[in-house]
DNA sequence: AATATCCGCAACCGCTCCGAC
DNA sequence: CGTCGGAGCGGTTGCGGATAT
């Protein structure tokens, strides 16, 4: 049979942890480091369960951590990192010092989301909201109708939504055009976006990862993931076929790529590649784990670049499409 | 001044993977 | 082989302070 459970949940303390109970902690830590979390609350002298000890450590006591707010540069990374690999908080806080998961994490839920969703950016798939509705309405063909409103994040549902604090009209428009039945046709102005199965390539990344566990992979299957185009960024891996996303999160060897299908990872060498043969010809799938870019266009966003964020190349992406299409993308959404 | 609402953050919940039993 | 705990993770909740009405 298996082991005893570690504590009786009905007994042990719960909510906010007092000054004497971290005193506890951190004298308990300072003599035995971390090591079995469960005989913590006992050896320490506390009446909470090991894993509410093992957070509180992790999330707040920890000496290395940082308490003060988060910088810029901090910010940018978040968004580029979240834009690629989307919500494995641990993989993006081991690229910021002194963070953890769950600052990452609330600091993406209260601040970033709300400014990328103003900034008219999706905070789920990092595309204009304006790309992502073109995506909606380019995908009217499919069978069942009332798939198609997973397709768009609750994010962007809730800023298409009027709310009481911002009646807009445009908001208006935005809700109807998502009414099923409202589904506009692009006709011969269709988007020349290549969707791209994210299952395949996301899979390839998986099985060219020995170390990968199916944890490290986005939720696919999840109601709340998309079941076409992918929230997630296009992976390539950079260095074929062995890839670890923790070493590579950790190098500065990636460059950020934005194209009309997203935004992809590319390896400077794959980056040098694609700039010699860029001559407005489009790329498509070039063995395994390359990324499809259904465009002449492909901008290549360094996140090193000065004087051209991430951000502005979505937005700059934006402008592009609002003024190549007008008459599809004005502000009223007009159908 | 009182109440309602918003917001940020700490903590909890529930899940998966892995290894111990 | 099945069950369970440890550890780690992402999602969600609830509290308390700030702000608006």
């Amino acid at each position: 049979m298996g082991r005893p459970p570690c504590c009786d949940k009905s007994n042990v303390k719960r909510g906010l942890w007092t000054p004497e109970e971290d005193a506890k902690i951190l004298a308990y830590v300072s003599n035995h480091g971390t090591g079995n979390w469960t005989l913590v609350p006992k050896k320490a002298g506390l009446n909470r369960c090991g894993k509410s000890c093992r957070l509180r450590w992790t999330n707040y006591l920890r000496p290395d951590l940082k308490h003060d707010s988060f910088t810029p540069q901090e910010e940018e990374l978040i968004i580029n990192l979240h834009g690629a690999i989307g919500s494995r908080w641990s993989l993006i806080a081991k690229r910021l010092p002194g963070r953890t998961d769950n600052d990452v994490k609330n600091y993406w839920n209260t601040k970033l989301r709300k400014k990328l969703m103003k900034m008219g950016i999706d905070p789920v798939t990092h595309k204009p909201v304006s790309q992502v509705l073109s995506d909606l309405g380019s995908i009217s063909g499919l069978p069942n109708t009332s798939n198609q409103m997973t397709f768009v994040n609750k994010d962007l549902m809730s800023n298409m939504l009027p709310t009481k604090t911002e009646p807009s009209g445009s908001n208006k428009a935005m809700m109807e055009h998502t009414q099923e039945d409202q589904v506009p046709s692009w006709g011969e102005h269709q988007i020349p976006y290549q969707v791209i199965n994210s299952e395949n390539v996301l899979s390839e990344v998986a099985s060219s990862t020995s170390s990968s566990s199916s944890s490290n992979l986005p939720h696919l299957g999840s109601p709340k993931s998309y079941s076409c185009q992918t929230p997630l960024a296009h992976v390539a891996p950079p260095n074929g076929s062995s890839f670890d996303w923790s070493e590579f999160l950790q190098s500065d060897s990636f460059v950020w790529s934005l194209n009309p299908s997203g935004i992809t990872l590319q390896s400077e060498a794959e980056q040098l590649s694609n700039n010699s043969k860029s001559n407005g010809h489009d790329k498509q799938s070039e063995g395994s784990g390359v990324v499809a870019c259904g465009t002449s266009m492909l901008y290549q966003v360094n996140k090193q670049c000065e004087g051209h964020s991430f951000v502005d190349g979505i937005l700059d992406r934006d402008s592009e499409i609002r003024a190549a299409f007008p008459e599809l993308l004005d502000a009223s959404f007009d159908y």
